[in-house]
RNA sequence: GGGGCUGUGGGCUAGCUUGGUCUAGGCUACGGGCUUCGGGCGCCCGUGACCCAGGUUCAAAUCCUGGCAGCCCCA
């Protein structure tokens, strides 16, 4: 199966093979987290959490469900949400007085509380996170990973004094989603979205997409600014030093866990299988004795040397002696799994107490002393890490291209690419944008200030920003 | 939201037009055995399937309707 050719068969299969959700579960858009999926989600959002945590972050778990009322108090918030929320309306055989709905989001749940616990300025700023599924009844097809009615992610819900403190908020939780990112080797644009496709109830909203072999867009993470929008809704005010009571300006920002899964899959996996970031191996190292008639028993000895030795250095390492298998099999299966380094350990390596190193990137063998192996191993681990982003990086950067008319943009992203146009602001451009190319305006980055040298592709007027165009999940 | 295509053992598929030797074939995976083992070795044996509900018919995997599920394209 050929990644860049067929990305949708390609990645199915590798999310099957490589045991990470079972998509034949018989509710559309609900899966299975088999135990590789699992265990690599939990290590993705160790390395959120505890960032979160060292930034004054406090982890909470609110209700799955919301009452209607609490749902339908900010007037955006419910547009944005109300055609994709899953009713609960029934207790066995009794009509439910109040309707409750499945958190499609947490602002609902969520702040009516903080309206509870917040009464001065010593409150703020509060900083909440918790990891859940959520609920959406999306309408257009599901895929697994990618767009799912149930799905995790982690979402931060903080509260400030002002404005002010809540803009550093957002560059805070930015600089969190890229830690995080960076450790998965992970490439994106982080865009600010249009105002037309801000997060409901957002004053304004910047999102990380990533890419895709196919060219749409991922978003694997959004940071909102949410002004006193939800304050004035949920009456969330505080006393302040002076004694005047003022609004809450509070942020939101959601980590999405499946689709981390998804970009890991789409942007380091190749047509052998998976390749996994180090950090977040279920198994790092797989040892895999090579075995012949006569030597079984020194070699196997001699594995067996070799993986209690890195066992004991806290490496997360696993030997394959089972016999029912040849190496050349154990190899291809490690490889589905994406374990990033092998060790083989053959009757030679075992005469000369050597071992022979393959790294899952580019599978180049070398042959180390066994005094040797750790120092070897952590050297690869950073090899690998370091590999899987200048691949990554590298791809991202060839597949935008800057679209100079509308017939380019067309061609840019029927050729499943990511254009980067001068656009005016103004939505009627926007609007003809995704009609006549299909893809749709991402927003422009934060992170790099890029000035619009050209027109506005449609209307030719003077443009305000450089941004993305391309097709989503 | 609209249109198109599809559903056969755990996975991939043949068969479906033209209903009947289909007792549903193959590859893979799985279980057992022998043999091998520095990149999917070979052989033998075995388990395992026509998405669901109706309908047409002497007869349905095959045709029709609906449901469920999946894929693709467009809004």
């Amino acid at each position: 199966m050929k990644k860049f050719e067929n990305f949708s068969e390609w990645f199915d299969s590798i999310i099957f093979n490589a045991d990470i959700l079972d998509n034949r579960y018989p509710v559309k858009g609900f899966a299975v987290y088999k135990t590789w999926g699992f265990r690599i989600i939990k290590r993705i959002l160790e390395i959120l959490e505890q960032k979160l945590d060292e930034t004054g972050h406090v982890p909470m778990l609110f209700p799955v469900v919301i009452p209607e009322d609490a749902f339908v108090k900010e007037s955006e918030h419910i547009k944005g949400f109300s055609s994709e929320v899953f009713w609960v309306t029934h207790a066995g055989e009794r009509t439910l007085d109040k309707k409750l709905l499945l958190r499609p989001t947490s602002e609902t749940a969520m702040y009516p509380m903080f309206a509870l616990w917040i009464r001065s300025h010593a409150d703020l700023p509060l900083k909440v996170y918790q990891s859940v599924a959520v609920y959406r009844y999306e309408t257009k097809a599901t895929r697994p990973l990618l767009r799912m009615r149930e799905f995790l992610w982690n979402e931060a819900h903080t509260a400030h004094r002002s404005w002010e403190e809540a803009e550093k908020q957002v560059w805070e939780a930015i600089e969190i989603y890229n830690y995080v990112f960076k450790r998965l080797s992970l490439s994106y644009l982080i865009l600010r979205r249009p105002d037309f496709d801000k997060f409901a109830g957002a004053v304004y909203s910047i999102a990380f997409d990533a890419w895709n072999p196919d060219g749409r867009v991922n978003q694997i993470g959004t940071v909102h600014n949410l002004g006193e929008n939800f304050a004035k809704a949920f009456n969330i005010t505080y006393e302040d030093v002076d004694g005047t009571h003022k609004n809450v300006v509070q942020t939101c920002y959601g980590f999405g866990v499946s689709r981390v899964i998804a970009a890991i899959i789409a942007q380091h996996s190749d047509d052998h299988g998976l390749i996994l970031p180090p950090d977040i191996a279920p198994i790092q190292v797989i040892i895999i004795p090579i075995v012949y008639k006569g030597t079984t028993a020194e070699v196997n000895a001699y594995a067996r040397e070799v993986y209690e030795m890195i066992k004991n250095e806290g490496i997360r390492v696993h030997l394959d002696d089972s016999d029912d298998k040849t190496p050349g099999e154990k190899f291809y299966y490690w490889e589905m799994f994406g374990v990033p380094v092998r060790i083989e350990v053959g009757p030679r390596d075992q005469r000369e107490r050597k071992i022979t190193l393959v790294d899952r990137v580019n599978l180049r063998r070398r042959v180390v002393n066994f005094g040797d192996t750790v120092r070897f191993i952590k050297e690869m681990f950073n090899e690998v890490a370091k590999n899987l982003e200048e691949r990554s990086q590298q791809t991202l950067k060839e597949l935008i291209i800057d679209a100079s008319d509308m017939n380019s943009l067309g061609e840019i992203i029927r050729n499943r690419k990511i254009a980067r146009v001068c656009w005016c602001e103004n939505i009627e451009c926007a609007e003809k944008i995704r009609e006549l190319s299909g893809g749709e305006i991402r927003g422009y980055r934060v992170d790099v200030e890029e000035k619009p040298e050209k027109p506005c592709i449609i209307c030719e007027r003077t443009a305000r920003r450089v941004v993305y165009v391309a097709k989503a999940y």
